[in-house]
Parts: C-alpha cells; structure tokens; sequence
DNA sequence: ATCCGACACTAAACGGGAATCACCCAAACG
DNA sequence: CGTTTGGGTGATTCCCGTTTAGTGTCGGAT
C-alpha cells in the first residue's frame, strides 16, 4: 500500500488534472460543502481537503473564495432565469404571469437557501459588489423577466396604485421579506409555508391590480 | 512627556474605570464603530483601541463580540418596542394602528441599518442563537404588539383571506422584505422610498382587510 | 536526446480575526 | 502591614483568506 508503483519518489501529490477537469471537481466539492454549511463553513481549507489538494491550488482556478461560491450560485440563478423566461412565454394572463414568477421565485428561494442568502441578504461587508458583476447581472436578468408582465399590467391601466416600476419593486420585496426571514428564522412559529405564500400573493396581487 | 507624574513604573496603562462607567465607555464605543462599520466592521481590537485598552479587556466585561453588539441593538429595538406600545394604545381604527406601527418599523430599519442587520438578517451562522435570547425576547414583544390589532381586524371578520397568524406574519414580511433589500443594495434602480412604503402599506392592507 | 518554459501544484508564511492563558498591579479591607 | 480581589495586560492559540517562493512534470522546439 505504501508503494506507489510509477510515482518516482514524491508520492503524495495528487496528479495533474488533465484538462480542466480539477476547476470542475472543485466546483463540485465547495457546492457539497456550501448547500450543507452555508458561506461561513465553506472553507478554502475544507474544500482543497474534499478534493485532496492543498488550499493554494485553489486559487489556480479561482481569483478568490467569493468567485468559487459565486459561480456555484450563478448556475443556481441560471436555472431560475430559464424558469422565468419560460412563464414569460405562456399564453396566459400576464396577472398569471407574475404570480407563477413569485412561487417560482420563493421555491427556489428555500430550495437553494445559501445561495439564496449569498445573492440576496449579502450584506455589503460580505462581498465587495465588483466580485458579484456576473451573478447580479443573471439577479438583474431576472427581474427584467418578472417585470415584463407587471408593466403590462400597468399599460393596461390595471393598477390601483404606484407606478409598475414600484409595483414590480414592491412585490418583489415581499415575496424576498417572507422567505429571507422563513430562511434565518426557521424555528419561529410561523404559519405553513404554502398559506404564508398563498396570503401574501394573493393579497397583494388583490389590492394592487384591479381585474 | 514621558514622565509619568504619579505612576510609579507601569505608565502606559489606563487607569481603572472606576464604578462600571468601563462598560459604558466600551458600549459606547463600539456603538459608535458599529453604526460605521457594521458587524464585521467593529472588531474587537478596534473597539479596545479607541476606548484605550487592551483587547482582552474586553472580555471581562462581555462575553464575546456577539454580546456587545446585541446589547447595542437590544437598546435600540427597545425604542422601537416603546413606539409601538404607544401606537398599540392610540384609541384609534386597528388597522390605522397596524399602519403606523409598520411605517415606524421599516422607518426604524432604515434609521438603524447596521442593528437592523445584526437582528433580522443574520444567517444562522453569524449568531449562535441562544445567545440572542434577550433580543430575540424584545423582537418577539414588538410582534406581539403588532399582532394585537391584527387579531382584532380577524376577530371583527375583516380579514378576506388567511388567518390573523398568517396575515400578521405576511405584512411583517412584506416590510422585512422591502427594507432588507433597500439596506443591502441600496444602488439598485429603486421607486422612492416614500413610494415603495406606500405602495406595500397601501396594497397589502387593501388586499387582505375587508372595510 | 536534450533543454526549456509553462503549468499544476505544494509547504510555509503572513496578517488579521476571536478568544484564552498566565500573570500583574493597585487599591480595599482586616 | 499582609492578603484578597478584580480590572488590566502581553503573549499565545486557533482559524481564516491569501501570498510567496519553490518544485516536479509535461509538451514541444531544437
């Protein structure tokens, strides 16, 4: 066991990762690591232990901590900016529209709860805005989708108060507020998920649009 | 300069602080670097320093970090529990109530960003949760408070959907909701602030009470 | 065949965080 | 006078992200 049989005489190093298939093996393992223990327990060290290589030679693939677990959220967001785009094409009432966005948009919320977190509830101390360029254009992207259907709704004169601007804002906001707190909060008596869901669009879809 | 007057050969050292004003001087400090500089800002070796001391001083007046920081902020939301004790006894209309008492919330949000931050936005890894007890309790208080006026408006049968539990809940998240992201991307495109809290208060209230 | 440069990788170190250790001094009390 | 005691300290521990300097190996060009 403690020959190694072609390895001439440094015997612990880990081979070369022929083409770029190590960035991906790190990718993978700092993913394993960031959905069970979140950014704080998402350690350089921790994942070079998983792929059984030394912390430095992360930073052959990577500029930083923050681009590794940025690109495992970009893939993230990038699924749900599919979804969203997906809605947006439907031949549906564009109220519709929109209420399918949010319930996406929350279930992959407490789906993907850290990354959630990293994106969404990053405070400005965490990461230094320029890191995020990519993975807030894919957020911005995002929204764009969303707030396609809410200006139809305004151009169509459908809206009780503020301007679509505000109303995309706005119900973007709420359906944030409820999964960030049902996500740092998880232990409170809250009410079930789905009526929590349910209140929220439909009270605000209601006392917003007029049909 | 060198000359210590009265001190005999030890000279660099503070002198105690006598009675407990230290911990005073420490709270104060690091309130102040706090609201600077946020939670990852206010270290405790910058804390010791601009209050002459070394850092180990510190802990024999405070537990750790975590217990400086939320003693700050238990004195803030004791202020704001204090206004909605005194809204909660207006002899007004309960959902004048409610709306008074979530513009003071997200006013007090955008007021105390930092504390805001350290209460309802931390991850459950930053604060290990029992440890926040005491703000956790004064948090709790200010939902009780809140949800009286709910549960009156649901008792009255003016509620068009949701129990008065979820409707509480709902409208807390919603303004959660709309001052988290204003807190942590404040570059973003917003509507005015003014707007966007209007268009929330206005909107939910519309939708879920019945007049 | 041999050299060479590029590359993937490593061990060791750096600076800075929170927290702890083993002391130390001055005042208060007897 | 001790002696106790409690606020104070410098050095240390451990972990973090990141950097530096060096090393082994591979793919060509000569």
């Amino acid at each position: 066991m403690t020959v190694a049989l072609k390895k001439p005489h440094k015997s612990a190093r880990k081979p070369k990762g022929d083409g770029h298939l190590r960035r991906g093996e790190i990718l993978a393992a700092a993913e394993k690591i960031f959905i069970a223990e979140g950014y704080a327990g998402a350690t350089i060290r921790k994942i070079a232990d998983a792929v059984g290589v030394s912390s430095t030679a992360l930073y052959m693939h990577f500029r930083d901590k923050d681009q590794i677990l940025l690109e495992i959220s970009d893939d993230a967001i990038g699924q749900l900016l599919a979804v969203n785009v997906d809605i947006a094409h439907r031949p549906i009432d564009a109220v519709a529209r929109v209420k399918l966005m949010l319930e996406a948009y929350m279930r992959f919320a407490l789906d993907n709860p850290n990354t959630y977190q990293l994106v969404f509830c990053g405070s400005r101390d965490v990461i230094s805005k320029e890191k995020q360029a990519a993975t807030a254009e894919l957020g911005d992207r995002c929204f764009a989708e969303f707030s396609g259907p809410i200006h139809e709704i305004a151009a169509a004169g459908r809206l009780r108060t503020g301007s679509g601007d505000s109303a995309a804002q706005v119900l973007w906001a709420a359906c944030h507020g409820l999964v960030a707190l049902l996500i740092t909060m998880p232990d409170r008596n809250w009410a079930p998920r789905e009526e929590l869901m349910k209140v929220t669009l439909e009270g605000l879809l209601h006392g917003l649009v007029t049909d």
